[in-house]
DNA sequence: TTTCTATGTTGTCACCGTCAACTTTGGAGA
DNA sequence: TCTCCAAAGTTGACGGTGACAACATAGAAA
């Protein structure tokens, strides 16, 4: 409460207001200046809490990569099915479904998740910073271990996962010509082509 | 040669100094002050040929995606099968291959060309926009006509062909975790998991 | 109570995109 | 051929940003 000189816990506050930042505008919005203005601290006071913007830009990325996590284990806590094979596939499409959702939904939060930054993080952030690819791999091991798909597809099944979903997220945040939906019916289109998409993987990996 | 004080074609050096910047830096090395270094010409020239930063950028996104759709039919060139089937499903991975090797040796080229732009650009310059896109239709187009994949999967398959190529070279470029490989064997790896991912989107075309 | 160090602050610098006002040039019309 | 004018390039300025250095203060340790 006492917001006299010293704040207390500065560092939360303004990661919390980058985060905000980032949610509405993306990395360019995320401004050392601004952040401070929010939380009603001068300039250079984040440099006190973080050597540089790409530490803040890297506390964003590390808190979007935890939510898109989350995310993702609602996305597999939706599953009903008790038969292996069929509870490992659902599964793997909800994991995907999720994903794709949580980009479309937090389109800076995302981006920022995926942007490179070169500085070398410590053992446990590296770890938080791949949990949601840790995840698909449970879910495939899962798919695995059903015996709903053949071994030797599994080193590789990973990387065509991933890609596959988040291609399809980045093309309809980025991408030239995809048309923005604005919240009505091009949604299910949307929604019907990632379906597509999800069984096309999805076959992709148990034909035999 | 008069290098006097009227330059002769200042715009078309100008895109040229941009799309430098832009395959060494990506992004954000594209900056209007120093291509005015570059070109020899003061801050500001280029404000009589572009009308904003956003401008140049699209300028080089519509370069970059000419060069990632030519790099996409040298890909569909190398395919000598004379089977209507074969030949239209080696199409398809090698428009895939190029693709992703394209994106991986140009990461700055091919990020300005996905980086969304707000501004409504010509008719033929949006064509210029999604070329590749169409031509990965048209090679769809050709794997349905020569009977290799059932009529009700080509609708979404080129979001699901393009979703997958795209996040790929992504997440090879920027995914956290994704080791950086200095050519060497990595590379090979690398190769490995694309064709995985090719013939994984294949079967799920293809199969029934 | 004194002191020392964490934490914030003020001031400054270089760089960027952009706007406005000025200057030069080469070509169209007399 | 001469004139003049609009297009093309220049100079100078402004606000905003990330970063650095020097200073100020509070609050805990002594």
């Amino acid at each position: 409460m006492t917001k006299s000189y010293h704040h207390g816990n500065l560092r939360a506050a303004l990661i919390d207001a980058a985060v905000g930042l980032a949610r509405e505008g993306g990395p360019d919005a995320v401004v050392l200046r601004e952040m401070a203005r929010l939380v009603g601290v001068s300039h250079n006071a984040a440099y006190r809490h973080f050597s540089d913007r790409d530490e803040v830009m890297a506390e964003v990325a590390a808190f979007g990569m935890g939510q898109l996590e989350a995310a993702m284990r609602s996305g597999i806590a939706t599953v009903r099915s008790r038969d292996p094979k069929v509870r490992a596939r659902h599964s793997l499409r909800e994991v995907g479904r999720a994903y794709v959702h949580f980009a479309l939904e937090n389109p800076g939060l995302f981006t920022i998740a995926f942007t490179v930054m070169h500085g070398e993080p410590s053992e446990e952030r590296a770890a938080e910073m791949v949990a949601p690819y840790a995840l698909l791999n449970e879910v495939l091991d899962e798919l695995l271990a059903s015996g709903a798909m053949p071994a030797k597809r599994r080193p590789s099944a990973d990387m065509s996962c991933w890609s596959a979903v988040h291609g399809f997220s980045l093309l309809h945040l980025t991408g030239p010509g995809v048309e923005v939906p604005s919240p009505g019916e091009p949604m299910v289109e949307r929604e019907a082509a990632l379906d597509d998409l999800l069984m096309t993987i999805e076959r992709g990996l148990i034909a035999p």
